[in-house]
DNA sequence: TACGCACATATTGTCGACATTTTAACCCTG
DNA sequence: CAGGGTTAAAATGTCGACAATATGTGCGTA
């Protein structure tokens, strides 16, 4: 029940063309298969994965609405470029966002949920213990999607897990992803959940705030160190 | 100079003929013309407004971008539902983004650009002494443009006017619009603008999302009322 | 009458071709 | 050789037709 949590939250069932090549495209520019910055041309995307351009089209629109491309009329899209003052621009915006979720989160969460939470941390404190600091990433996004979850919010949860979320994870992955902030994250995680375990929407809101600028910051710190 | 400035925040010139549809029917959805729930036919559209069916497909492709209408595979598009927990939800996002915009504007707006914005603020004082109460519309939309652009996110700046401010409008036009709030939302500004010339970053960001939180409790009123 | 199944209808998804705009190469001129 | 304008090539925008899916109707059965 636990296990299945994090794939039940992904779960995206495709089912038109446009959505298996969305998928897909959103994943090879996250990973940065396709670079950042390049551009994107419906006639060869539309060779290169055997559909016609009308499925192409349909699925840089949706790359738009993440924010994962630019589109300029009659010109074409283009990957977003990843600078340092796009990842500050970004984090403001996470910073924003997330905040109001755990905000929120105090306030929605069920007492069952809210266990549920504090279980996730359980196991997570066990992995960080054992040294699977391999587990972080996932572990990480995991308890965010929780949060989010529990704010109850629809457009908090679109924005966040549609749109903002695959550009954080683009910066991460093409920065090098895994850093050493594995169990100092793991105690932010610990006093957040501790707020909203209490209903302290205002702390919530706080420690959360601090725990993304944090995080901001360990991935700047290797953008102008490379 | 100062005239002009909302035409230029506003200025979309439509390039293509999906531009176009996209701009008008995001205006008859805002203005109820096609009311909220409904259904956006393909062929229906296509025939009302002599395009083909793709340029009507890029068009529901945007607004679903702008978070206007939902849009579901196979099934087809409608227009979102207003609702009391709707109108909280939006909120709850825009007290988030524009409390960060004022914060993030009290740090990077010029001192030009904060002279500008004090100018603005003198400006709608006179017609709002003069009960030019109508006014109230226009002026509280310029004000808050200008501090979105502000704060110098263009992260931020896409998320709240590209998509929540429509959404917002479409609130306020459909449950009736001004209101009497003219004078005392007046107050408000100014003390954020005040607040934003003194660089006071926090207490920017506290008045901001107080304004939105009174803001909404006004349109509530109305909601519950009728 | 209520329920379920086949069929007909309507809607969305996908395709290939044409129109329009941009981009690039080329030539011409100063 | 540099700069500008014309023309060819390539890309995006738009269109109408066909395919696949969903919706609605009517019949038959329990």
């Amino acid at each position: 029940m636990l296990a299945d949590s994090r794939t039940q939250m992904i779960a995206e069932t495709a089912i038109t063309a446009s959505d298996k090549l969305f998928i897909q495209l959103r994943k090879d520019i996250v990973e940065g298969i396709i670079p950042a910055g390049s551009k994107l041309s419906e006639t060869e995307l539309s060779t290169n994965y055997y559909v016609s351009r009308a499925v192409v089209r349909e699925a840089i629109n949706r790359l738009a609405s993440s924010h994962l491309i630019e589109r300029k009329a009659n010109i074409g899209a283009r990957v977003v470029e990843l600078s340092a003052e796009g990842l500050n621009q970004l984090y403001q915006v996470r910073e924003a966002l997330e905040g109001m979720a755990a905000r929120l989160a105090a306030r929605n969460m069920s007492d069952n949920e809210i266990a549920q939470l504090q279980d996730l941390l359980a196991t997570h404190f066990d992995k960080v213990k054992g040294g699977e600091s391999y587990y972080q990433e996932a572990g990480d996004v995991d308890f965010h999607y929780r949060i989010v979850q529990g704010s109850n919010n629809q457009q908090l949860i679109n924005l966040l897990i549609d749109g903002i979320y695959h550009l954080v994870r683009m910066y991460r992955v093409q920065l090098g992803m895994a850093g050493p902030r594995v169990t100092t994250a793991f105690e932010e995680h610990r006093n957040i959940v501790n707020a909203i375990s209490n209903r302290d929407e205002e702390l919530a809101e706080l420690l959360m705030r601090r725990h993304i600028l944090y995080s901001m910051n360990n991935i700047k710190s290797k953008l102008t160190s490379s």
